[in-house]
DNA sequence: CGTAGGTTTGAGGTTGGTCAACAGGTGTGG
DNA sequence: CCACACCTGTTGACCAACCTCAAACCTACG
């Protein structure tokens, strides 16, 4: 169940067997969301935070004019509301992408570990604050680099990060998400999203059909992308 | 030296005077920094992370094409770089907006923190959080609004968190920037910026002359804006 | 076999970018 | 004291990026 929470952070540091065996008593009750469905609704106060297990999820906001604008991906093994361990009011959703399998960790016992297993507590920290990396490449990339540069650059991070957890085919992965909800997440219309798309595939970097993308020339896609991994931190060390 | 970290944090829970004397034991070596010069570089590995005592700065990424873009910016009472206590790596660089006065905690004595003082190490990881949710509203500003919006709520923001540290006067603050700075915030042209900013002083909704932001109508701004200020987490509750 | 969700394309309008020029203020060297 | 460079803010002209509206097409599904 918590194997790709576990080879996120071990990706990262290492995790001694009494800490897994710790992650193991603290997150528990599985259950499966819809496709579309609210994982954690916005304004409210959890006493949990949700891991991940499959599936792939969403942060989102939505404004007054109806826009929606995701902030953040999760695949499997993310945390997607360990923040709201610390800041209780969510400021935002968490919706369900695609049919998702998680499981929750208790607030109480989240606190426990922060008071028993000072190193266990400081690689959830750490994930928080990959999160906080994330979200600055993600600012980064809208304000800085072209639409067809910024979408290049979603599909390096995602492909990293799928890997990390063990969910990527040789040079594709799995993408059930619709061009709408990609959209959504580059902060541009669908229309404009779907000739960015063709873009790419005319260069011949990637093909994405059958909720299936396809990474054809990575180098190239790197290079349009600007995309370097240390915001990602994928790099085993003490913490 | 500390009392506007001790602001920040009392703004959201309760930090008993132990813990006040464990944060003015930890932090010390204040300098100083000229305008313009980064306080922390780039992909360098601090040992140290640095508190924010006075001043503006500004977390950036250049990229390829020599463009800027401000991911962060930072007034006094914030740690610049408390992420870098668990990133190690620092993926971006953070620059002194006007001059600053800092001072630093050693990577060595807040791991000490995690260790015999849990309530407090939850402090500063909520710190590290309220980062991330600044972060993900910076996201939904520059993917969902207008640019005149996203100016008028990095305006509300600002205002806000500077009268949380007690750095605002009536309703106007001391906002050394030019509007270059800004641009690289907004992931827009100077041009455009200063359009947008006449824009605004044509609402009468606010004034910028002489280094001063004076908020002439704040419901009006805080509209334009769509400002809700929960993402900042202005709620002392137990953490 | 009709409906709904997703993708693709075109037309026309708006937003925002680049280039260029000018004004005001400041600091510096002659 | 003046001449000059330089930084910041401001404005106009023109062009590229991106948006909205609309329609056509495909597939899956009841």
């Amino acid at each position: 169940m918590i194997e790709s929470l576990i080879r996120n952070l071990s990706a990262r540091d290492i995790l001694d067997p009494d800490e897994i065996a710790q992650l193991q008593r603290v997150i528990g009750n599985e259950r499966y969301v819809g496709l579309g469905e609210d994982i954690v609704a916005e304004g409210s106060r959890p006493m949990t935070s949700t891991l991940l297990v499959d599936g792939i999820a969403a942060r989102y906001r939505v404004m007054e004019d109806g826009t929606r604008q995701i902030t953040a991906l999760h695949v499997a093994g993310d945390f997607v509301d360990l923040h709201a361990f610390m800041l209780k009011t969510m400021d935002h959703g968490v919706l369900a992408l695609s049919r998702c399998q998680t499981a929750i960790a208790d607030h109480k016992d989240l606190k426990l570990v922060t008071e028993t297993q000072p190193h266990l507590a400081r690689m959830l920290w750490l994930s928080t604050v990959i999160d906080g990396a994330i979200h600055r490449e993600w600012i980064t990339a809208m304000g800085g680099r072209s639409k067809k540069s910024h979408l290049a650059h979603l599909i390096c991070e995602l492909f990293t990060r799928l890997k990390v957890v063990g969910k990527v085919k040789g040079s594709s992965f799995h993408f059930p998400l619709s061009q709408a909800v990609v959209a959504d997440v580059l902060g541009i219309s669908l229309v404009h999203l779907n000739k960015t798309l063709q873009n790419l595939r005319r260069d011949e970097v990637i093909q994405w059909e059958d909720r299936v993308i396809a990474i054809q020339n990575w180098p190239e896609l790197a290079s349009i992308a600007e995309f370097d991994d240390v915001y990602l931190n994928l790099v085993n060390e003490p913490r």
